[in-house]
Parts: structure tokens; C-alpha cells; sequence
DNA sequence: ATGCCGTGGAAACCACGA
């Protein structure tokens, strides 16, 4: 079974790419991130067409999430980050799907660092970190993926030293990722490919991408379930140097299929 | 060193992104 995330960067200037890639991939199940759409411009004939149910999570202009899958429709078990009734930004969709518990999260971006901004970004961390701590005392499989707009190490980004003053690079943010990897999480792609260079977003500008000048942040994690069940992780890097493309390239995991709970 | 590009929405610029 295939699991991919992917920030579209709008969802419906970007529905070519999308499903160009929907085919060609084929994941059985795609989160979605940055639709910049509202609920009722979400492109659902499209993707139905494409072999694909979803749930989604839109708002006006910006934000917005969504599940895709077609190994099921998603059974939504929240759209919103647990810890703050007054945050309106779509940015967290909760599915099960195949007997997997998926969150897809769009984390804040933060930036200018430090300001309001960041604080929002930190504080939406400390609302995931709680959240991701609930998950894994449920015990059952589950999957927290999306863009984290978090570079975990100087290993994920082509140099370190332009990007310390930038909200994805912070001490802060970097220690915020760390503390939620080590509540007993697995980052897949590292796990996978402990040592190589492993991006998933370029710039569009300044010819970032011909020039591999790429960070890691977006991130697919995975609780204790899945440790004999990873078969192989990676970014399809060739979407971003697709005409119209989105400045993040999809990423993805290889699992063996989860056994499906018991109905009582 | 820098939104230099890109998207969406409102109004021919602005907010936002990372």
C-alpha cells in the first residue's frame, strides 16, 4: 500500500499536475495540503473520475486540507487540531482509512521569525505534540504526515547557514520536530535513506530546483505498528520540473497492508 | 541579501507562501 503527501499549492491551478500525477503514482491514499480553495470549489468530479474518493477541509484563498483514497472513502474522525477553538485555519484533517488512522496536517509556516507568526507556529506544535501523544496511547496504527514547514537537521537543506534565521530552521522549530519524533514516532523517509540528501521542496525562483537547492519538510510519520511494515519510502522529485508544477514534490511510503480491526 | 515566482481574490494591487 502506497501513502503519499503532497502540497499542491492550489488545488485547482494545479488539478493537471495533480491528476497527471494521481495516474502515473497511483497511491492509494494521497493527502492533500494548500488547496486555497473553499469547501465548495474542492475539484471532487475530477478526482472521483480519477479513481479516487476524498474528504476535504477548505477555506477562502488560502490553507486547506484534504484525504484521498481509493481503497475506501475516508472515515472522518475530526478536521480541526484539538487545543484551540479560535484557530479558523484549515490545516488538520483526521481519517480513517483501511484500517489506518491518517492525520494530514499543514503546519504554519512562522515566518518572519521571531513575531505573531511564530508564535502561532509554535503553539500550533504544542497542539500537535499533545494530539500526537493521544494517537500513539490509542494504540492503533497511525500515520501523522503532511507539510511540517519544519527542516529537521542540516542534513535537509542544501545550506544550512542561509536558512538559520528562517522560521522552518529555528532552534525552536527544529527542536519542536525532535520532541515529536521522539514520543515514539518514525520519520520514514529518514529512516529509509539514513544518509543520503532527501528534499521535497524547492523554490521557485533563482532556478532552485535545476540547482538541487531543495529543503525537507514535508514528512510522513509513522507510530510502532508500521516498524516491520515499511517497505520503502521517497519523492517523486520529477513532478517539480512539471510545467505548472507546485514548489513541493510529492512524497510517499511503501507499507505492507494493515489488518483491519475487528468490528465488535 | 532579496519573494526574483506563483496562487487566489479583489481590483489592476495585495496577502501569503518558505
Amino acid at each position: 500500500m502506497k501513502i503519499a503527501t503532497y502540497n499542491v499549492n492550489g488545488v485547482n491551478g494545479r488539478l493537471p499536475v495533480l491528476l497527471q500525477w494521481l495516474k502515473e503514482s497511483a497511491p492509494d491514499i494521497a493527502c492533500l495540503q494548500e488547496l486555497k480553495a473553499p469547501e465548495e470549489k474542492f475539484p471532487l468530479q475530477a478526482i472521483n473520475d480519477a479513481g479516487y474518493e476524498a474528504i476535504w477541509h477548505g477555506q477562502k484563498s488560502w490553507n486547506g486540507v484534504a484525504i484521498l483514497s481509493k481503497v475506501g472513502k475516508p472515515a472522518e474522525i475530526r478536521r480541526a487540531l484539538p487545543g484551540d477553538s479560535e484557530d479558523m485555519h484549515s490545516r488538520y484533517i483526521e481519517a480513517d482509512v483501511a484500517g489506518i488512522r491518517i492525520g494530514n496536517l499543514y503546519l504554519p509556516n512562522g515566518n518572519p521569525a521571531p513575531g505573531p507568526k511564530f508564535d502561532y507556529k509554535l503553539a500550533w506544535f504544542k497542539r500537535l505534540h499533545a494530539h500526537a501523544k493521544k494517537l500513539l496511547a490509542e494504540d492503533i496504527p497511525v500515520i501523522l504526515l503532511g507539510d511540517y514547514n519544519a527542516i529537521p537537521t542540516e542534513m535537509d537543506v542544501y545550506k544550512p547557514e542561509s536558512w538559520v534565521k528562517d522560521a522552518l530552521f529555528f532552534p525552536e522549530t527544529r527542536e519542536a520536530y525532535a520532541k515529536l519524533v521522539a514520543l515514539g514516532w518514525t520519520d520514514a523517509l529518514r529512516k529509509m535513506h539514513p544518509n543520503e540528501k532527501i528534499y521535497t521542496f524547492w523554490d521557485y525562483f533563482r532556478q532552485a530546483y535545476a540547482r538541487n537547492a531543495g529543503l525537507r519538510i514535508d514528512h510522513l510519520l509513522l507510530s510502532s505498528h508500521f516498524d516491520k511494515k515499511l517497505i520503502a519510502a521517497g519523492v517523486d522529485s520529477h513532478v517539480r520540473g512539471w510545467e505548472k508544477t507546485s514548489d513541493h514534490a510529492p512524497t510517499w511510503i511503501e507499507i505492507k497492508p494493515v489488518a483491519k480491526p475487528r468490528t465488535s
